[in-house]
DNA sequence: CGGCATCCTCTTTGATACTG
DNA sequence: CAGTATCAAAGAGGATGCCG
């Protein structure tokens, strides 16, 4: 992209992070950690091979990406984020927030992935019980299913991807997923608009909006 | 610009705000309150006059920003960031603090405004001694000048433009000035440098990072 | 003047096909 | 799997014209 050509630290950001598709690539890092091209891919609906190759080739040359060969039994490239790629996530949690409220009206032609819900529940959904026993929680409402952990703390962690028996497993129309885990309606209703639950349903009054 | 039509919060946002000069368009608008279109062309040097047009358009339309007839004297249109458009300091800040470093190494031929100190003058400067008199301190150092009150609470307001008899002038080059006021580099240092006061020195040690 | 609209060129993007 | 190559369409940039 060309500069602004500004001496100005948003002009600046913005020269680096600014050009189409650069941020979703950079959630999608932050979200899965050390990635394959094709789950970047996958996690990136509409994005055109080229412009993938493209992104990674300058957020590598900006220092916000590092590839690796990975040894077998991979044997791929890993893309990961540096610690200055990291550092981004105050700005996407900052997009993120701002851009919440506009989830309300969809229109409805949306692709949906339940593993971009990670960034908002790590951000979000807080571990009532923290010094209960760690549970697991599968959501699986579209594309890759994502499963969140406790920790300890009273914070969470997300992957994406299944573990072997969790504690319980979620489905159901992202909208209610979302209401849901914002804490926007409660259980009983989650159920009456499609919330499907199996496992222990005792592990859902744990989580609950920040 | 074409949505990236994903439901996500990140993707939502970036649908309304993501295109080029939107949020550059923002960050003048949250410096300057209601200004005119003359005054956003001036602030953003490299625009094309039908970009920005196209852009408060599109920014319009989406309710982050109004414009109103102002009444002769003025006789023009004003706008300004309605509430919603204003939520997007967090974003900007976010953005701001995240390219700051980059300030540090510029290619020597970008524009400067010291207008645009303005947004980071309000997140990281400091009044020391709130309960002494208030003080304005106009900062000249390319473009228009931008002036610096203390407002009696420890935090201080910009604004665009001077002010009669302020308490100090401050005038240098970008990187002291920005230097100075970052707290980088001391005022002696910033002498040596090329930065020149003129009025009541002392004022200057009233401001100190955050 | 202030606030655009038009026209034109050049760059970026998006979609798809192909390759080591 | 991890990209290139190709090409049409959309968007950006620059100059200039218009109209109250």
């Amino acid at each position: 992209m060309k500069s602004y050509g500004q001496l100005c630290a948003l002009a600046k950001a913005l020269d680096v992070v600014g050009e189409r598709w650069t941020l979703m690539i950079v959630r999608e890092l932050l979200i899965r950690g050390a990635c394959r091209y094709t789950d970047l891919r996958n996690g990136l609906p509409g994005i055109a091979t080229n412009l993938l190759a493209e992104r990674l080739k300058e957020l590598t040359d900006a220092g916000l990406v590092s590839r690796e060969a990975a040894p077998p039994p991979i044997a791929t490239t890993l893309f990961r984020l540096t610690e200055r790629g990291k550092q981004l996530e105050s700005v996407i949690d900052a997009l993120g927030r701002w851009g919440a409220p506009l989830l309300a009206r969809p229109t409805g032609t949306e692709v949906y992935c339940s593993h971009w819900l990670a960034l908002p529940v790590r951000l979000y959904v807080r571990d009532k019980s923290p010094s209960a026993r760690p549970v697991r929680l599968e959501v699986r409402s579209g594309g890759e299913p994502v499963t969140i952990e406790t920790v300890g703390d009273g914070s969470v962690t997300t992957r994406v991807g299944s573990v072997e028996a969790p504690d319980a497993r979620l489905q159901g129309p992202p909208q209610v997923i979302l209401g849901l885990l914002a804490g926007k309606i409660g259980i009983a209703d989650a159920q009456k608009k499609g919330l499907k639950c199996e496992g222990d349903r005792k592990v859902l009054r744990r989580f609950g909006g920040q």
